[in-house]
DNA sequence: CGTTCCCTTGATGGGCTTCAAGACTCGTGG
DNA sequence: CCACGAGTCTTGAAGCCCATCAAGGGAACG
C-alpha cells in the first residue's frame, strides 16, 4: 500500500487468515478511524469493506511529512492507536477464556452500547440491536463456527435472555441479564 | 496510576482477567517498552513483574506536556504502539483459531527467533530455547490449561519436533519443521 | 419457480478441560 | 543428612463443549 486513508464513510473489516482458510476478524473500521500505518508499507491483514465506502487517502510520504510538522496529528494518531490496542487486547481475553455463549453475550452488549452511544444514552432496557453481520462473520469474529452462533443465539433465547425478530434484529428485555451472561471483568 | 514509565530492565506480564479467575495474558513489557497510557491514568490491566525490574517513570503531567513539546517522542510512541498492536492482533488468531499443538510451536517459534535475533542470527537448526515462565504461565498466555501444555509439550517431544532438556530448556532440530507445525499464516 | 445465499437443526466425534493422583525439584528445618 | 513441604510438572481417566458433517427450511432474486 502506497497510501494511507482515513474512514469517510462505511465499514470495512480488518482480518488475518492462515493458509488453510481460518480466518480471524482482528478490527473493525468505522467512520473515522484510520486505515494503513505510518512508516510500513505493507501489512498482514485482510481489509474487506462490508458496505460502501468513501475514503480519504494520502500519499505515504506526503503523510509522513505532515506526521512530523504536525506534533497534535501524531497525538491524535497515538490516542486512536491506544484505544485500538485496547479493544484488541479486551478481544484476546474473549477469545482466550470465554465460552460460545459468553462470546456471544460479550458480542450484543458491544453492539448495545454502541446503539445506545448513538442516541447519547446508557444501556438500559428493551433495547433493540441490529446485527449487520452474517452467521459466519460473527463467528470469525468471535473464533467459533457459524453453527456455534446460531445454536448459542437459539439457546440464549431459549433463556429468555433475548428475543430474535427475524434473522438479524435482537431485543433485549434486561440489559443486566444480558451483562450477567457475558463474564465481564 | 499517576505516572507513566519505560523499562530499563526486566520483564513484566500484562493480564486481564475475569471475576471467576479467569485470566488472559495480553502482553509483554520487556526492556524499552511503555508502560501506563499518556491522556488516560486508569488502565484495566493486571501488571505483574516476572523478574526485578527497573523503571525509569515520569509524572503524568509532566509526560504530556513533553508530549507535545517534543514530536519525535509521540511519533516514537505511536510506533511502538502500532508494533503492539500487531502483535496483540497476530495473537488474537493464535487465540481464536489455533489448536493447541499450533499454539505451543506458535510460541516455541516466537522465542526462537527472540533468541536467534539475541544473538543476530536468523533462526536455523539446533536452537536452544530457554522457556521463561511456568507451564501455568504459558497456557495463560496461549488460553489453554496448564495440562494441555505439559501434554502438547509431550506430544512434539514424542514426534521428534523438540528434545526437552530438563523442564525448562528446549531444542529445536530443525527449524523449519517447527514453523510448519505453527500454522503460520 | 428455481437458484442462491443464509440460517437452523440434528448427529457424531474429537480436542480440550476438569478432576485426580503421583513424580520431581528445591529449599528449609529438624 | 535426611525428612518434610511447597511449588512445579507429568500423566491418567472421564466428560463436556464445540467442531464437523449433513440435511433441510426460508427468504430474496431473477
Amino acid at each position: 500500500m502506497d497510501f494511507v486513508a482515513s474512514v469517510v464513510s462505511g465499514v470495512a473489516e480488518l482480518g488475518r487468515e492462515l493458509e488453510d482458510g481460518r480466518r480471524q476478524m482482528v478490527g473493525l473500521l468505522l467512520t473515522g478511524d484510520f486505515l494503513g500505518r505510518p512508516g510500513r508499507a505493507i501489512a498482514p491483514y485482510t481489509v474487506v469493506a462490508a458496505t460502501d465506502m468513501t475514503l480519504c487517502c494520502f500519499r505515504r510520504p506526503q503523510f509522513e511529512q505532515l506526521l512530523t510538522k504536525m506534533p497534535a496529528l501524531a497525538n491524535r494518531l497515538l490516542e486512536m492507536t491506544l484505544d485500538e490496542l485496547d479493544v484488541a487486547r479486551d478481544w484476546m481475553l474473549l477469545l482466550g477464556r470465554k465460552s460460545a455463549r459468553e462470546r456471544i453475550a460479550s458480542l450484543l452488549v458491544l453492539l448495545a452500547r454502541r446503539e445506545s452511544a448513538m442516541i447519547g444514552q446508557i444501556p438500559t432496557d428493551r433495547i433493540a440491536i441490529e446485527l449487520p453481520m452474517t452467521r459466519e462473520a460473527i463467528a470469525d469474529h468471535l473464533g467459533l463456527t457459524l453453527e456455534t452462533v446460531s445454536r448459542q443465539l437459539a439457546a440464549l433465547k431459549a433463556d429468555k435472555v433475548i428475543v430474535l425478530d427475524g434473522k438479524r434484529r435482537v431485543t433485549v428485555p434486561s440489559f443486566a441479564a444480558l451483562v450477567a451472561e457475558s463474564a465481564a471483568a
